[in-house]
DNA sequence: CCCGTCATGTCAACTACGTTGACTTGAGAC
DNA sequence: GTCTCAAGTCAACGTAGTTGACATGACGGG
């Protein structure tokens, strides 16, 4: 797994604006980044990057999911799942059940250690986040949400 | 170059919200693919992707940039560069001149054909957070950038 | 004039993350 | 018994990044 860290800092580099939105263009890359910085961090000292993170994160909202499930929120293909879901199992953070009556599907499910990682890797986000809200106050924050509804909708 | 389209779609996953503020968590994410989606696709249409992309939109804001503080801002190694600035330079998106005194440094500059495909490429990305902010109101948009800020310089 | 340094360029080897295509295995349904 | 479905696996590939090592050309100083 890659060193996914860089320091923890990069500044923003600033470059002359030459479109009115240029600004916030450049606030949701460096939003993204800031959001995941820590998180990425915290991973890679588990061996884990943000593809076993996007696994966990799901697998945590839906205990029992089936591994075809998955896949389609991921929005990967079975063989780019296959690698860091087995790592996963290999490290006992994922646990997979055949269905009892649906014998062909596989469940998958978090270990407590997998929750616990899960949670931390999640806390670094939303603790960026939590900061970012309490400076702005809900109504901010409320803005906020609606405004990324809008931008995440676009289709 | 990769297909990084998708079909342009892919509707958010509804995910059971263990935390109050996943569902922000998860507006960062779809967020960020939802800015880039159409523009990624234009760009592959060009035969181009994110990093180039991302060498254009800085050279633009940047005329006659050195390579050396061109991989600064992009935080990345100039072994990466290497590739995609070659790419760009072969297609005459960029051109390259030396310095006239300081002849060690190369300074870099888009051609017509760069700016233009810059230019697409943003305002593929302009254009869906121009819909979200004219939805949210100036008030809704500077929220929005207030919030991305402090999200962005976290550290 | 030579030497060191700086900016750039390039080669090789590696990791990670994704793709498509083809094939296997095991379970269920008819 | 055959067909289908979910899952697993293998091979080959593309792209994006890394580190390490080394070459080249320009410039500055002794």
């Amino acid at each position: 797994m890659a060193k996914t860290s860089q320091a923890a800092g990069l500044h923003r580099a600033s470059l002359a604006k030459l479109h009115d939105l240029d600004a916030a263009l450049e606030l949701m890359y460096y939003g993204w980044r800031g959001m995941t910085l820590e998180a990425d961090d915290y991973l890679a000292k588990q061996g884990l990057s943000r593809p076993h993170h996007r696994i966990l994160y799901v697998v945590a909202r839906r205990p029992d999911i089936a591994i075809g499930a998955l896949i389609e929120i991921l929005g990967i293909s079975k063989q780019a799942l296959n690698r860091p879901l087995n790592l996963l199992l290999e490290r006992k953070l994922l646990t997979s059940k055949r269905s009892p009556e649906q014998h062909r599907s596989k469940l998958l499910r978090l270990t407590d250690a997998g929750k616990r990682i899960e949670q931390r890797a999640s806390d670094h986000e939303r603790k960026v986040l939590r900061a970012a809200f309490d400076r702005a106050g809900a109504p901010g924050a409320a803005a906020w949400m609606a405004v990324m509804g809008a931008i995440a909708d676009n289709n």
